[in-house]
DNA sequence: TAATTTGGTTTCTTAAAGCAACCTTATTAA
DNA sequence: TTAATAAGGTTGCTTTAAGAAACCAAATTA
């Protein structure tokens, strides 16, 4: 594969998919969310490679989206659990479900259905708003000078 | 790499992976938000290889997230343009730069300022919302079964 | 005490990323 | 009018990561 790391980019979105942009590592933090925690349970879940689990776990807890718990008093039982950093990403991995469920529907698969614990209806769709609560899609906004990326700027 | 693929799986947000989880589909399509449309564009902001590149565009013509557009008149200058379904991704991009913002924020770099072109005004934040447009974090919601992964339904 | 589970590590193979060179068709410059 | 450059690729080679399978040690269970 010989990837290009982003680290150093200073684009934050090449930054973020530098951690969790890769194949595997926003299903895991997926996973978490519906409340997987241990090796043995993501393995099973993904069908992934236990040493590309491996490697995505310890790099998802050095970059601070999960964190390692130990359990079972002596060892060798642990749980992956998700940080506020990790808990964060619910906006963006609910938003990518929505646009998958609309753009590329399972036929057998009912599609995302997300409620709210308290009132039990469904949640919105995750929308881009303007100060008032309004959606706003791309054409509606305009980013100032000092935002775009590097190479647009010279 | 012999990466796996997800076409056929029963989770959309696997799916969606498939079409722009790869290290530089979603920069591609971010870099297109910002009103990139050329090749060479494209190449020259993101720093990718011209047959990677080539290989991503594709991609992205064939999924339906970008169209391929003849400028030029009689061929050998194209543009790339987002459809209705890239442009969808607005939501997944603007969230996963505000999270890159939150968590890895550049020293140097401002944040997103992204703005409401009719008023001036900054976005808000990206944020799943209840029926009433209340904001939900993760324990704020619960998922009937039927909406559960494979994996967890047995 | 033996078998199994958990959470790994190691080795090997395959395939994708990245680089550089090359190529064709237009356009621009001399 | 010819030469140089730009746009948009393609090809071939090298490096490196992904994936499969085997192996392993500690802890738990039978």
């Amino acid at each position: 594969m010989a990837r290009k790391r982003f680290d150093d980019s200073s684009c934050s979105v090449a930054r973020a998919l530098n951690e969790v942009g890769d194949w595997w590592s926003l299903l895991i933090v997926l996973h978490a969310m519906y409340g997987t925690r241990r090796f043995v349970d993501f393995q099973q879940e993904l069908g992934i490679a236990k040493n590309i689990l491996c490697d995505r776990l310890g790099r998802l807890v050095d970059n601070g989206v999960l964190r390692k718990v130990d359990v079972g008093e002596h060892g060798s039982r642990f749980e992956y659990r998700l940080t506020e950093k990790g808990r964060d990403l619910f906006p963006v991995v609910i938003a990518l479900r929505q646009w998958g469920d609309k753009w590329n529907p399972a036929p057998e698969q009912p599609a995302l259905n997300l409620r709210d614990r308290a009132t039990g209806r469904p949640v919105q769709m995750v929308q881009v708003r303007d100060a008032d609560g309004q959606p706003l899609s791309i054409r509606d906004v305009f980013m100032p000078e000092d935002s775009l990326p590097e190479a647009k700027k010279g």
